[in-house]
RNA sequence: CGGGGCGUGGCGCAGUCUGGUAGCGCGCUUGCCUUGGGCGCAAGAGGUCCCCGGUUCGAAUCCGGGCGCCCCGACCA
């Protein structure tokens, strides 16, 4: 078989592997302007059920969605000091519209932080207005230098969580929910494990008092950040004079967060689980679940199997199987395996006159190759048997990952293990929590904080960097 | 913005050094044959050689300028 036909290899080139990954599967394709991307109907399939999931979630939570405007007057950028700084270099600007210069230019929305705030002061007058909790699905841009597929386009694709809140105490509580449910989707549907924690100062978002993230190591030991949840404070209530009156008649500023994920999520599927097959995608989020390959070799044979794998869609489809049947003519079984293989459907189904005459059917599992991942099953039992196999897939996917981020990740005590260990993957030292320090290491080792896990040993170290006393551990990487 | 690579049928490339008929593989179309791991045979379709200017009898090729894309760094979800 020619190589062209096959990706190049993770191990060897994991960069080119992704990106021709992404274009074979089909799941995106680069667009006429620089850094941009289509997303084509596999991928957009796959956001889709991504989307679900979340949006599930946030309404279990008592979020509603609601759209809000592309265009948002540059003044409204200026008026959070630090978001300014934070955002200005990467702004779109529209400066004219109807073939007429405007009085002021117009930016792409970043990021909607503004244009909410703007609305929020004028719907919140009271307590009784709060909390106020709004998600909008929506597409952003920020004009990067450097982009990659899925990872950071341009535009992308994400959803927004703007919410006001009568205390501090209830904004902290909103923002920590949303990691949790950010956590327990990646965990739960997408197979990944990642670490909760908080960003440090260097890294928090622009405007933010308190950044949270969810990191995972991506196959090549590199860290994403894969989903955020900033707690506002007042900053933006008070550059958009968010204000309510209290119980007292006190005027009070409100207290907002905002949380986002974005189809850089549909990168980490990818790096997380692929190989040098192609995807493999958590059967919780795959576009299909399984897929049948019909297997004949005249016409007597083609009919029968067709007849019998027809049936076998019907049953599995009404045991709410997401399942295809590739009835494509003239592709040999065999193109077809290599072709489903590359777009990751978790189970394929063989169907060939054998196992009609036979009453079987063949299950070939997607994260075990070969004849490893092959077994025969009774044609009776087939439901049952992809229902329970798809189970066990989404498990073993999470525990491959997990097993493989625990191998690479180390305790670093000293700044020598340290560099050894974030060369291949993370290392969870302690830190004495110093800008000066972060910044030293960024600088050595191109490793960066990547956050300060919740979930804290106890008790107290010496910062692997400077050796000051220090109380928390925290997680470096390489990011990407 | 620094470093590197590259622009030639849809895709991947050769041809550029040394100017002279635009080529190969894959893909695509049609027909036959195949189909249990990326089938085979045959016949076809398809190209402003990134753009502009210059040199020349003649430019994909030489010279000048421009544009674009990809990769690696700094910035970032």
């Amino acid at each position: 078989m020619a190589e062209e036909k096959k990706l190049p290899s993770r191990s060897e080139d994991f960069s080119e592997w992704y990106n021709q990954l992404v274009l074979r599967a089909e799941l995106a394709d680069y667009a006429p302007v620089r850094g941009c991307m289509i997303v084509r109907p596999y991928g957009w399939a796959l956001w889709e059920n991504i989307t679900q999931a979340l949006d599930g979630r946030f309404k279990a939570t008592g979020h509603v969605n609601a759209a809000f405007p592309l265009l948002i007057p540059r003044s409204f950028i200026d008026k959070e000091k630090s978001h300014v700084a934070g955002f200005s270099p990467e702004l779109a600007v529209v400066t004219h519209g109807g073939g007429e210069e405007l009085e002021e230019p117009l930016v792409i929305r970043p990021t909607s932080e503004t244009i909410i705030g703007h609305a929020y002061a004028r719907w919140i007058q009271s307590y009784r207005d709060l909390p106020l909790l709004i998600n909008q699905w929506n597409s952003v841009v920020r004009w990067e230098l450097r982009t990659k597929l899925f990872l950071r386009t341009l535009e992308f694709y994400w959803q927004e969580g703007h919410t006001a809140h009568a205390t501090a105490e209830e904004a902290e509580a909103e923002t920590r929910q949303m990691l949790d449910i950010y956590a327990d989707f990646a965990v739960r549907d997408a197979a990944i494990p990642v670490i909760p924690g908080r960003k440090s100062a260097a890294e928090r978002f622009a405007g933010a008092d308190q950044t949270y993230s969810i990191e995972a190591m991506m196959g090549d030991g590199k860290a994403l950040q894969a989903g955020t949840s900033h707690n506002l404070g007042q900053n933006f209530a008070q550059a958009f004079d968010i204000r309510y009156l209290d119980r007292d008649g006190a005027l009070q500023h409100c207290w907002t967060t905002s949380w986002g994920l974005s189809t850089r999520f549909v990168g980490a599927i990818i790096m997380v689980h692929g190989d040098d097959q192609g995807l493999i995608l958590p059967p919780r989020l795959a576009p299909f679940q399984a897929v049948i390959v019909p297997i004949f070799r005249n016409d007597a044979e083609k009919t029968s199997v067709r007849d019998a794998a027809r049936k076998l869609l019907a049953e599995l489809s009404d045991a709410a199987i997401r399942v295809k049947l590739d009835e494509r003519e003239g592709v040999s079984p065999g193109f077809k395996f290599n072709d489903w293989e590359m777009r990751g459907v978790p189970l394929r189904l063989e169907l060939g006159p054998r196992d009609v005459a036979q009453g079987n059917v063949v299950l070939a599992r997607r994260d075990k190759p070969g004849k490893e991942g092959k077994s025969i099953v009774a044609r009776q039992a087939v439901a049952a048997s992809v229902i329970e196999w798809l189970k066990e897939i989404q498990q073993a996917l999470f525990d491959r990952a997990l097993a493989f981020r625990k191998s690479r990740t180390v305790d670093a005590a000293t700044y020598g293990e340290f560099k050894d260990a974030v060369a291949w993957g993370f290392a969870f030292s302690w830190w004495c929590g110093r800008s000066e320090c972060e910044e030293k290491i960024k600088e050595e080792t191109m490793a960066t904080m990547r956050c300060i896990p919740l979930e804290q040993p106890g008790g107290t170290g010496k910062c692997v960097y400077c050796g000051a006393p220090a109380s928390e551990k925290g997680i470096f990487g390489r990011a990407y």
